[in-house]
DNA sequence: TCGTCTCATGTAAACGTTTTCATGGATCGT
DNA sequence: ACGATCCATGAAAACGTTTACATGAGACGA
């Protein structure tokens, strides 16, 4: 019932109506056990008249916490972004917490700045998708304090900060024998970067899935930087030197819409002239054609999983840190397909 | 200096160290002109011995303020909403802001879940990018005493809310006029549902646009949803009809996207035998096969107006509210093209 | 009938700031 | 040399909670 004007009802103003001490009404609600009946009865229809809700502020302040987490990632409009953030977000509200965002654009600066929440005390943990621990800018090496950190989307190497993401390697050997499966013997791979450690691990996992082909096939790495633009430069090199896959597993989707717009561009088609699989399944991946045929990363549940291993730490800080991959579905769509025949 | 298993450094501490008052604190770091050279050395040095950063709950509560804004969006996936974010987020972080963010899945449960941000505080500002106020839950209407709001993305009709956005109308007009400029004159505007406000108005900016045209032209008017599966019905339904346009102006980019894959499926190209126009530029467009012309949203100027908007009325909440609409230019790439001599 | 125990409640400290108000010393004009 | 003015500082209240501790009333067994 508060009107337009007044400040919000506090806990002395439903305590004065229920006719109680504070402490009554604090009890009322925190421990109900705690308070007779009759009296918590009264302090609920004071509460329901002055349209009490505690100021959060207040309760922080004294119980040494914020109920909040900071997101630090260095990019919002990557793709993969959204569905982790939906995952995050899910599991941080179900628990009563907040998520407080912050885009880094990989500039240390920034990373810098928004470290400042968990300084002042405004956020309890971290969840990281830089891929990296966030740089001390003062001479002094705050880490040691740093609060309970998780990373996502992009592993850290650290024996403090807990990590859940998609099973790269695994997911990417998977991925290689399907396409040795369907007949493909010269596989190129197309990386996602030096920095990326991603890129490392599937081409890792690339590597494995070669080696279970009953001819050696051979390493076919060739740079590229996680770009679309970089999947049409790949594809530009290794027609230069005219020595040419039959299949191209890429670093990401982004990637492989590159390699095969390239292909297409050139006047071959794709999937009856080259095979072209990609990694993440980004929500436009159904939507191009042809449909691409790559790894579908659990966003949401990693998300989800990500916080809750976060929450968890905070209520109970000392749980150990863990590492836990989720499996990444092979997706089957347009863009692979039996070797060519012009091309053997 | 914090040592690792210390609790942080407090106010009083620093006074302490530097053997002054913890108010003279205060003041050096509020302000220092009020304190003299002298102390206000001793209390800077203390400050960088002890590694001192202000308690921000602390502060809060004292200031009756949070430094937050609350951003509430009905869907996190939105291929809109990671660039409105980024402006948001930018401008929120240039002038000491956070960004907490809440995803309502258009669910009214959750939304009234977030409104305890607002309620308890933890939020001096609001954020809508749902179209519409959330709604109270109790009895009681507490719509009153909302803090400062502001909407971006989708329009809520309220003149105790702030907008900002694209000028649906002038771009839809634009839009239209290029189509015709390129010979059509059947042209059809798949429109994205009853309960989006901006399908109305692109829709009437598509009518102005037909005005224009020296020719009487039709209003021809086909029901989507803004998904691509609506692109994909739209023209099914055509094509029963056999009545044909020669140009299709989308509600936005995911049903052009329908919409092309709809012709292509059917044997038809485009631009070639149709002419496709979004809207939106949404990041996938330029790598669609055909490139998608559209209407680009300048999303993190958006973001950022809308952020600049409200945080100036927190500062002065006697500021009135304002509608922006900030142009939308044509994207001209390669779905439209001149009419087909077949289908003419 | 009297201690003892339990249980519901109240009192007050604490969380870490900002800011009003009071105070005392220095400076200044006369 | 003395009152007025100014300026830097400190003491303490306030922001709105939670919770350790004290208190007092009933219940209960001896």
């Amino acid at each position: 019932m508060s009107e337009p004007g007044e400040r919000p009802a506090t806990i002395e103003d439903v305590a004065k109506l229920a006719g109680v001490s504070i402490a009554t009404v604090s009890r009322a609600l925190r421990s109900p056990e705690k308070v007779a009946e009759s009296t918590r009865k009264k302090v609920t229809a004071a509460i329901a008249r002055t349209g009490y809700t505690a100021n959060a502020m207040a309760q922080n302040l004294r119980m040494q916490r914020s109920q909040m987490v900071l997101v630090l990632a260095s990019s919002i409009a990557d793709p993969n972004f959204a569905g982790i953030l939906t995952g995050l977000e899910k599991a941080a509200n179900d628990r009563g917490y907040g998520v407080l965002i912050g885009n880094t654009e990989g500039t240390t600066g920034l990373e810098q700045n928004y470290l400042r929440f968990l300084s002042t005390g405004m956020a309890d943990g971290l969840v990281l998708l830089t891929g990296h621990i966030p740089v001390a800018g003062q001479p002094q090496t705050p880490l040691t304090n740093l609060p309970p950190i998780v990373a996502t989307e992009r592993p850290v190497s650290n024996p403090e900060i807990s990590y859940v993401g998609v099973d790269d390697v695994a997911a990417s050997k998977v991925a290689t024998e399907y396409l040795i499966s369907l007949g493909h013997r010269r596989i190129t791979f197309i990386s996602g970067g030096p920095a990326d450690i991603r890129s490392d691990l599937r081409h890792s996992g690339y590597l494995q899935g070669l080696k279970e082909s009953p001819e050696a096939l051979r390493d076919w790495r060739v740079e590229g930087d996680g770009s679309s633009e970089s999947g049409r430069a790949a594809v530009e090199r290794l027609f230069i030197k005219d020595d040419l896959p039959t299949a191209f597993f890429c670093f990401n989707d982004n990637t492989a819409i590159g390699v095969i717009s390239a292909l297409q561009l050139r006047g071959y088609r794709v999937p009856e002239d080259f095979s072209v699989l990609g990694f993440d399944d980004i929500p436009f991946a159904n939507n191009f054609t042809p449909g691409l045929t790559t790894i579908r990363q659990p966003r949401q549940h990693i998300g989800e999983k990500a916080m809750t291993i976060l929450l968890d730490r905070l209520a109970n800080r000392s749980l150990e840190t863990q590492t836990h991959l989720l499996h990444g579905d092979l997706i089957v769509r347009e863009s692979c397909g039996g070797i060519s025949r012009k091309l053997k």
